[in-house]
DNA sequence: ACAATAATTGAGAATGTTTCTCATATTTAT
DNA sequence: ATAAATATGAGAAACATTCTCAATTATTGT
């Protein structure tokens, strides 16, 4: 996890330093997406705060990290590594979990034409997509008992 | 449009106040999703900012309004009305422009499928969903030139 | 391994967004 | 028309994020 951290900063070209490292670690730990206190919390004082919206940026610049809303409009980010399949967000509004959902590739494919007639009809280039769904787990979320 | 606001209001039990008449008309007018930027202009200032904010809760209380995030992290709300056909959003990163789109019978059916598997796998119980798009426009999207 | 240079960090100030407070004004019910 | 209830405006407060700058840590070339 230390060295796999070291590896990317080295690999996009940027300084490899204890700040970002712990964050890397932290966003490894954790494989679901993580607002802001979720990782402050797990960072401890470890990392200013300051110091952990400006990793971020940088993840971010580095386009390894996705940064999104959850419905409560808390910041939300999550790594994007090259294991990382494509995946879409399911939420529960009763713990605020954010759990990682992949559909099926007759979901993704009728989803990639229905884009491209997105496309022609608004003379867009579509870059990207994003499924969510919102719910209340029944019983079994990791945060709700 | 000042009836209709009027209504809505009457008809939810709340009471029938100038602000939230202009914040009916403001949203009514402008066919798409609006930032709260958009909509102060709009306003210019007959309603004060916290007032506008106040009112923005209040219509989402009695769940005619829905607030969501556009990708540079701007809180856009849009009006929700029994004659507004359930549909998504396609995101203009040049300009901002925030589009409505409907999607085939034939996704939205695939889309219910695919929620039924997800409720089974996590045990949720889910009730909405969002599909978003994200792209520029090649050349004729209203704002873009 | 060392010095010189470049880049990053921490703490707090600054900015921006949203909510809160409270005295005044408006709306509703009588 | 009046009293009671509710909403408003202005600014203060709370919160999230970015910025500033002196001090620290990394990188580079030797």
């Amino acid at each position: 996890m230390l060295k796999k951290s070291k590896d990317i900063l080295f690999k996009n070209n940027i300084s490899i330093t204890n700040p970002r490292i712990l964050v890397l670690e932290a966003l490894m730990e954790s494989h679901n997406p993580q607002t802001i206190d979720d990782l402050q919390e797990r960072l401890g004082n470890k990392v200013a705060i300051s110091t952990l919206y400006r990793v971020l940026n940088d993840l971010k610049k580095i386009k390894i990290l996705h940064e999104f809303t959850s419905p409560d409009n808390s910041t939300v980010v999550e790594l994007l590594l090259e294991d990382h399949a494509h995946h879409h967000h399911l939420f529960c509004s009763d713990c605020g979990e954010i759990i990682d959902i992949e559909m099926s590739n007759e979901f993704e494919n009728l989803l990639a034409e229905e884009i491209k007639k997105v496309e022609k009809q608004f003379n867009f280039e579509i870059q990207d997509h994003r499924v969510e769904m919102f719910g209340v787990c029944t019983d079994q979320c990791a945060n709700c008992k």
